[in-house]
DNA sequence: TGTACATCAGTGAACGCGCGTTCACTGATGTAC
DNA sequence: TGTACATCAGTGAACGCGCGTTCACTGATGTAC
């Protein structure tokens, strides 16, 4: 083989972390494939030896940023802790390292297809994800989807209103998780 | 005058009802103005007699929908009413005419502009309306924030996840928010 | 060790297509006589 | 009352443009001798 082995693959992760990036910044829409090669430093060209379709590349990107998310949200594995980090100023004002379901969800709300699936699966992690930090007798299911229902929604909302407000809008967010739980 | 007066003011309402049903349906950039058009009875050549641009358009739009939204929401003025309806299977299968920030909330979340301002004073219609409906003790702009964050999470996710968790989902967000309040 | 070669990751021009926007035109309407 | 007219809401062809996708080609690389 004329290219090292692992040439290729790394290639794909760059494009992949390219993608992750410019789609929660920009939206699905909103970013070209031109764009995303050029932020990998390659050309448009070549991006169908790598995937088939843009949207083969948006599932890979969204899988890579849930992971991102849940790899950050796992370095205080306290449920205290996930909630102030994920409803942080930080996370509000950067969507482009941050859950690509607050970036992107509108618009992963309407997809259907193999985008649907991976989307769903990711989200059924997530909850899994908090419902094992809870203390042993609110450790339910229920509970861990209301509580990342509302922390997605915390952030969201955040980001809507004006500039001023959204430090506020986290910390009532905030409050009302801590009270609960 | 040729034309009855009321009849391009009835016209252009029937292009902003169009485009607000439309919207919610696929997304700012997933519907065309012919469509909208199409969909007012209308060819696309008129629609620069009636707006001055898309994003014109947008802003009529989301500022209709935003209305209808806290019209439907008004004809039961209660906290525990407007949760629940909010929080309904029926809102999570039809966003078109449901709340606007649900439907379109990512993507408006990275517009900037006129779009903006026109967000961020339906928010804060939004906040104040439900503040008004709290019992007197609680009626807080923070609490009404929360409260109106967890329902627009609440929605969004119900959304994202497999069409058999909907219903989970929204009545965990339920639970959590009649318990807090 | 040095060179010719086969491989294939990446290049860049080109393609149809649908979009937002423009504009010369049409034809339904109320008004003036 | 009937007719010619001015108005202007709406039509439909056309425009640039950027997109996703395709494809013939290039050139950097490891291998075989």
């Amino acid at each position: 083989m004329p290219w090292p082995e692992e040439h290729k693959q790394e290639t794909r992760e760059r494009i992949i972390d390219a993608a992750a990036t410019a789609l929660r910044t920009k939206g699905i829409d909103g970013v070209s494939i031109a764009e995303i090669m050029a932020e990998a430093g390659l050309t448009h060209g070549g991006f169908y030896a790598h995937f088939g379709s843009k949207e083969e590349l948006v599932g890979a990107a969204l899988r890579r940023a849930s992971s991102q998310t849940i790899g950050i949200l796992s370095k205080n594995p306290q449920i205290d802790a996930v909630i102030d980090t994920y409803l942080s100023t930080g996370h509000a004002a950067h969507p482009e390292i941050g859950c690509p379901l607050a970036a992107m969800g509108s618009e992963l709300a309407r997809t259907g297809g193999k985008l649907r699936e991976g989307l769903a699966g990711g989200v059924a992690q997530r909850i899994e994800f908090v419902r094992r930090l809870l203390p042993e007798d609110q450790a339910t299911d229920e509970n861990a989807t209301a509580i990342v229902a509302c922390m997605l929604g915390g952030v969201l909302l955040a980001r809507l209103v004006a500039p001023e407000k959204a430090e506020p809008t986290l910390s009532a967010t905030r409050s009302l998780l801590h009270r609960a739980f």
